[in-house]
DNA sequence: CCCTGTACCTACTCACGAGTAGGCTACGGG
DNA sequence: CCCGTAGCCTACTCGTGAGTAGGTACAGGG
């Protein structure tokens, strides 16, 4: 090998903690790009400003790499949305305040929810099973808002079997518009979620009657 | 090379016609069970039951072939939807049956709507613009739906600017749905559909008050 | 019976990217 | 000043899969 070459000598010495979570952003950022298949490890050690063996020592092979992404940023979004939840609100608050801080998250880490929604989702490999294991977390989460609201107000049992697939719907509907709110920047996220609030708890037939719902609470602006 | 190895000399000959329309069903299947990356054009051709180089012979380079199956699997079920819809009834009539069209395609051609809906959506490059634009092609005709709706009942301006976004949130419900019935295949595609127009219709502070939505015209069950 | 074209094949090349071997450099302790 | 170790690198191997070269079998016209 060349030992007589200048180079630089000047790679700054960091603890393991800093390398990992550069290059775990730097994971996010491409996987979020390029998905996962078509990020290399290549450009993913470039983004971090590490050399490639360092991915290796620190988070193991690609499909570790991508799992720790998963991981972390799914976290963050359960813990985003269960921070705005206060158990103590009636059904349509929780639903709100839930709605609220989803897509304040969306808004906030753009990169992160779509490295969720978009790669996570769509990788057949042991992500998806990660990944769709918090998806139906998010679920009976809603499903049992539903449940609980339901049976609270004596709705029949019959129709009770549905609220699953209701709430599946709902949490579709959220992907579905955080999609569409990245392409519509300008809306700010409190007034989309108001808007699928009062789709979901108005319905539309209510909505062109001029039914609209409003938080209990008074919200400035 | 073994000259006289003893071939089955049995290849049927076929007309071309009948060859592409092979590859392409092979290719859905296993675009649909391995996603895009993962599948290759090996595994293709042994499903086709024909070699490589005839898929480059017929529908050209891996690209090409995957576009070419987004684009038949996509104008089928726009067909099928179009074909459940008559402009002449009122706009929740014209959404139940074009639900309901929806619904039956995705029972009836589960590997369609899985190329469709994971695989295409998630491909960063020609395809998702191809899909994509089919997506908005339904967003589109879901909006005009809501807006003619809404301004036959004199819905004020600022909250028919929201329709857009509401359609691409009930056109997500329905993917997310659609996925959702995947895993519950026991219930029949009317009941789900039902279930997705009475949320989006009535929504949810109706349902538990038992107000349900159903069709004007009496459904045999 | 030869000639031409089309359907179809086997068996290859080659690029790309995951993963690795092995070495250099800074720093602290003896 | 020497050594051990931990952070960090360059420069490789090698499997995999896209795409291709070039050939074989069958059909029909002369």
């Amino acid at each position: 090998m060349s030992v007589d070459e200048r180079r630089p000598t000047k790679v700054k010495r960091l603890p393991r903690e800093v390398r990992e979570r550069q290059i775990l952003d730097a994971a996010v950022r491409v996987f979020s790009e390029h998905g996962y298949h078509n990020a290399s490890m290549d450009e993913i050690s470039d983004v971090a400003g590490v050399s490639k063996p360092m991915i290796y020592a620190y988070l193991g092979h690609k499909e570790d790499l991508f799992a720790a992404c998963i991981r972390r940023e799914a976290s963050m979004l359960i813990e985003a949305i269960a921070a705005g939840v206060e158990a103590e609100l009636p059904p349509d608050m929780q639903l709100w305040h839930g709605l609220r801080a989803f897509f304040r998250f969306v808004g906030a880490q753009k990169e992160s929810w779509r490295v969720l929604h978009r790669q996570a989702t769509s990788q057949g490999g042991p992500f998806s099973e990660e990944l769709l294991a918090m998806r139906d977390r998010a679920i009976a989460l809603v499903d049992a808002l539903l449940v609980r609201s339901a049976t609270s107000r004596g709705m029949d049992e019959a129709a009770t079997k549905s609220t699953e697939a209701l709430a599946a719907a709902l949490v579709g509907a959220s992907e579905s518009l955080a999609d569409w709110w990245l392409d519509h920047p300008e809306v700010p996220d409190k007034v989309v979620a108001g808007w699928l609030m009062n789709l979901v708890w108005m319905g539309f037939g209510d909505l062109v009657d001029g039914h609209v719902w409003t938080p209990a609470t008074p919200t400035a602006g």
